[in-house]
RNA sequence: GGGUCUGUGGGCUAGCUUGGUAUACUUGUGGCUUUGGGAGCCAUUGACCCCGGUUCAAAUCCGGGCAGACCCA
């Protein structure tokens, strides 16, 4: 196993990848890996937790078509520029040239406005507020990874179409309420930063990245809000009928997030023994030793096997790993796997009524009282949530450092005065650091802009990004 | 975007310079034995990325493709 440390995290990471079984990276297209049943599981998890809340939100599932034609796709120019050179194309059917060539969605805006186009007619059709869970292609240039950067991304999208820019707004905060929530199922700690002019989505009146620290200090985004005002509903001709009788155009916002979350939840929980899984999302929260000696296996097995039926029977995943292995040989299998709590039992714990424990994120052992096992487990389950996200949120407070100046950059997430100019941005992005935006919601910094020195209102963060 | 390097059983790897029988470890399978932190012994399955060239002969040399890793912008 490869020790983790900010230096070699990108050699970490591969490694454990294929050593949990997340993802099999052999599959022969660059940028496209074949999802393995463990880390399936676990983004099937996240998708349902993401499900879930936008469900409650009364958002409605639907499944849009892959494919998209040509002359929807280029309606909004901004939007075309920014994905022309990496977009799949689809031009040949059999022996056949199409006539129309087709795009193979990059994200779906095009594919769903002009059906919006069709559905919204008054303003009794409106908030519309749609998701679905699908996956999407881009053509990457760069170094690929599985989860962080790929080419066949799957993701969850959002989009949203409200009568006014007040309403589109709130959808915004709402989105945000969302965010918390699955986040802290994820223990993962963000930030919300309000991208630059020149760096927010294609087509976006303002973009809002949801971004988080990596162990190397770069930072790796997981996700956005965009706000669209009617820069989509206007070349897409998405209009309601007001109660006056007025034809109006509609206010739009989407909201994303993809499978780089689960690649934030391999990096900055896992150490050297490999993955640790927060308790929500683990395909398994509890793996049960039998230790099991010539003389009393039948009677270990069988209490084993009772165990693993109540916890299951009171709604904990528990898997009760009876392999012909050695115990120590399970341990370190289940620590790779990232597994929350261990539970052992043998016959020092059956004579004293108790269970033996060892909790994934601290290395901590004890015992459970048989009589209280349910409880008992829940407790510990919840006590490593916790930890875990402390642990994570000291770390990423302890990777952000105010900049002095541009002549000293340290590899961490640095924060500075801006007056908010391209120009004064662009040259603290040549010193090879993205600007990342600044805080949303925003807060006022009464300050000098570090390049300029004009007075400023705002602070900027930016980073190494992944 | 520019450059460097690599591709050998499921995994990792030797061999490549100097062309001729492909190495170790691990995993898998069957058996014996063992079980509170990666046990041991025996048997056994399994590989030279693809296409073309040079050659009596190519894992090895040459060209192209595909895939991967690293460095710089």
């Amino acid at each position: 196993m490869i020790h983790l440390d900010g230096k070699n995290y990108a050699e970490w990471y591969l490694d454990i990848v294929e050593k949990a079984g997340l993802s099999d990276k052999r599959y022969p297209i660059k940028g496209m890996n074949v999802w393995t049943p463990y880390g399936w599981k676990i983004m099937r998890f996240i998708d349902g937790f993401i499900r879930d809340e936008l469900d409650d939100t009364g958002h409605d599932e639907v499944c849009f078509p892959l494919l998209i034609p040509e002359t929807e796709f280029k309606k909004e120019k901004d939007h075309i520029k920014g994905f022309d050179s990496e977009v799949y194309w689809v031009t040949k059917a059999g022996d056949n040239e199409l006539d129309v060539p087709l795009v193979v969605r990059p994200t779906s805006e095009t594919a769903m406005y002009p059906m919006f186009s069709l559905w919204i007619r008054s303003h009794q059709d409106l908030p519309l507020k749609i998701y679905q869970i699908v996956n999407t292609f881009r053509y990457e240039t760069k170094q690929t990874r599985p989860f962080i950067r790929v080419r066949e991304i799957h993701f969850f999208e959002s989009h949203t179409c409200h009568d006014t820019e007040e309403d589109a707004q709130m959808q915004i905060d709402e989105d945000l309420l969302i965010l918390g929530k699955v986040m802290d199922r994820l223990c993962l700690p963000y930030f919300l930063l309000k991208r630059t002019d020149w760096d927010k989505f294609p087509g976006a009146h303002y973009t809002v990245g949801i971004d988080t620290v990596m162990p190397n200090f770069r930072t790796l985004q997981l996700g956005s809000v965009h706000h669209y005002r009617t820069n989509f509903s206007v070349p897409y001709d998405i209009t309601y009928e007001d109660e006056g009788g007025e034809h109006r155009h509609v206010h739009q916002t989407t909201y994303g997030m993809s499978e780089r979350l689960l690649g934030a939840v391999v990096s900055v929980h896992g150490d050297d023994k490999g993955l640790i899984m927060p308790p929500d999302i683990a395909p398994y929260q509890v793996v049960i030793i039998p230790i099991i000696s010539k003389k009393n296996a039948e009677e270990v097995k069988l209490e084993s096997e009772k165990i693993a039926m109540i916890l299951r029977e009171s709604g904990v995943r528990t898997h009760l790993d009876n392999r012909d292995d050695r115990p120590g040989s399970k341990y370190y299998d289940w620590e790779i796997k990232g597994v929350p709590l261990r539970l052992e039992l043998g016959a020092r714990d059956i004579e004293n009524g108790v269970i033996t424990f060892a909790r994934r994120d601290n290395g901590e052992k004890g015992t459970i009282s048989s009589d209280s096992l349910v409880a008992g487990v829940r407790l510990i389950l919840a006590e490593i949530k916790k930890d875990m996200r402390v642990k994570a949120e000291a770390f990423q407070a302890s990777s952000v450092q105010p900049l002095d100046s541009l002549n000293d950059i340290p590899e961490r997430v640095v924060t500075f005065p801006w007056c908010g100019s391209r120009e004064c941005g662009e040259k603290v992005e040549e010193r090879d650091i993205k600007i990342l935006g600044t805080p949303y919601p925003a807060e006022k910094h009464d300050g000098e802009c570090l390049v300029c020195g004009r007075k400023s209102e705002l602070l900027a963060y930016a980073a190494r990004s992944m």
